[in-house]
DNA sequence: TTATAAAATGCAAACGATTGCCCCTTAAGG
DNA sequence: CCTTAAGGGGCAATCGTTTGCATTTTATAA
């Protein structure tokens, strides 16, 4: 591998000219001549810089870290690959690193990063602890957290309404004639979860529905947890005609217990998910969902971050909240039982 | 951030001692008094080792890239997790960079890479051009392909039995009664694709049915490909009986298509697709399906990497060709019409 | 021409770690 | 009590860049 060195030797000039040289690339304080040189020098020993000697000396790498929970999850592979591409667009590159809703994983990989010089964090936490971040904070390091979020103190955040969406679901629900709405949320440590679950019960007093603890299951996300928290409702003496679905993997759980128990969507039982993806309308029913705009999320993520690392004085916080979309499609009908 | 120095002055001694500390573990060179002493100031300065800097001295990073064409295609996901997770293992970070099926951009991801300094990589190439995998070569840089291949060159390499899948899964429509069969392949220019479509013709001539090119559709891998792939098979005078479909995302968009014209899977049109994800079974019709072992292939990328790392002399060329399983579902069927 | 300002380039000290080499302890043996 | 060797730890060079400052070169004007 070259070096500035060599690239300096072969055009006979000083290694600092040729920093310069690929640096300022308009500044006029060289001449056409030795720059042509540098650049051929460049040119004929393939010379690409040591990003790490760069990082070292400026205090900064053009890398920013990315911590999912899970991407086998759409939702989640989508967003690194629209921020992925908003980071090479940049000139950053993407460390993306898996916590499997693993807290223990998440505080590693969060010191793994910084230890490996991120100028920035993107972060959806898995939200069983949150001192790591509250470090992040104090040491007025960029980061934000995108899907979740802490309500005990500020950062940086791209959400999206689930309150909002939840309640809209429900009241779709009612106006087709259901009254014993279920709900298979996730775990509820988790901010959009809880929050979900508020809209959720906002909705049922709204709707003078009856407010039923066992109507509502909140375990993993994957899609065993969907199976299985589909299969504890439909045990139950009276079981809901209706279902609310968050995740992705969850519903696809649910899906196989209900289509199991041989009951018909919707004729037989509604159900709604929380995210859209490219199977939602290719199921046997296409699912009636709540979509989020992730290309919106992925790039106002990154937008926000990078405009954060860029800034000298963090003195503020931004919380961004997406706007969701309710798509109807068929898999909620008019209670029939 | 603290430094080794930081580190140093507060446990009165030299950064050199330090660093001995931090690095040779049970070194019994150091007293237990000094160790201590420096473990409590690394303690109590929260301080973190400067990966960066380690890198450029040692000249090595610790960190793997990884390109891949798409990460909405699950199979690709799926193998970004195993093989993220084998990297957190290993203590090794990765640097993930999504090349869309753009040459140019894998070209630049590859440099980028390079100048970042990463140990090795793993590549599952566009193979729109090789030159820059060539120099890989020829710089002895460790690196392996994975699911693609080049059949002009040896690499190191992770594939899968295309060929004899690809043989197989016509044979069983053939066994279905099956002889107007058509195969939706992606791009042929992949070597994945053009082993598929080998064991295809293969499986033709063995079993004496027509080789129509008609009935051989290869272009992009996206939703939107397979869809209209198959809008344009089933355009034909007499259309195929039965279809091969390579890649998650072309399925389903050639599923999407065969529903919007009506016809009843399997007993319109059986369909095998190449590649199992986690809703392969809970489409309305369940698919029969080819299904990659990607845990063993994961694994196996990394260890090879990681092995082709840290060895001195390069000089063999390891390929592992991993077999697949042939799930029956219910896409495929007696021939009726 | 020569003085002088401006432009072009060289110099050297960092950035934060690692490591070969050397020196100073300390304890054991004579 | 002195010699000696091994163990413990300090010194300083180095990895490949960047950048403020010093120095040389060139161009401009007197």
């Amino acid at each position: 591998m070259a070096t500035l060195k060599d690239v300096a030797k072969l055009a006979k000039v000083h290694p600092s000219t040729v920093s310069r040289v690929l640096r300022d690339i308009d500044s006029l304080s060289i001449t056409t001549k030795t720059r042509e040189r540098i650049l051929n020098a460049v040119e004929e020993l393939k010379y690409r810089p040591d990003q790490m000697a760069r990082a070292l000396k400026m205090g900064k790498s053009f890398s920013i870290g990315l911590i999912i929970p899970d991407i086998s999850n759409p939702f989640f592979a989508e967003l690194v690959k629209i921020i992925e591409n908003e980071c090479t667009k940049a000139g950053f590159i993407l460390l993306v690193s898996i916590s499997n809703e693993d807290q223990e994983k998440e505080i590693q990989h969060v010191n793994n990063l910084l230890g490996r010089g991120i100028d920035g964090l993107i972060l959806a936490p898995v939200q069983n602890s949150y001192n790591h971040i509250l470090e992040l904070k104090s040491k007025n390091f960029p980061f934000l957290l995108i899907d979740r979020y802490f309500e005990t103190f500020e950062t940086n955040a791209i959400i999206s309404d689930n309150e909002e969406s939840a309640f809209k679901a429900v009241q779709y629900l009612v106006k087709l004639g259901h009254n014993r709405i279920g709900f298979i949320s996730g775990r509820p440590e988790i901010y959009t979860i809880r929050k979900r679950l508020e809209g959720f019960k906002k909705a049922l007093k709204e709707f003078n529905l009856e407010d039923n603890k066992e109507f509502m299951w909140g375990a993993g996300h994957t899609f065993q947890d969907g199976y299985e928290a589909t299969q504890n409702l439909l045990a139950l003496n009276k079981p809901p005609t209706a279902l609310l679905i968050s995740g992705n993997l969850i519903t696809l759980g649910a899906y196989k217990a209900l289509l199991e128990k041989g009951l018909h969507i919707p004729n037989d039982i509604s159900i709604i998910a929380f995210s859209d993806n490219v199977i939602s309308q290719y199921l046997s029913t296409p699912l009636t969902t709540i979509s989020h705009p992730l290309e919106e999320m992925g790039k106002r993520a990154f937008q926000l971050l990078f405009q954060n690392i860029n800034t000298e004085v963090r003195n503020s916080y931004t919380k961004i909240t997406v706007c969701t979309n309710f798509i109807i499609r068929e898999s909620t009908g008019k209670r029939t039982s």
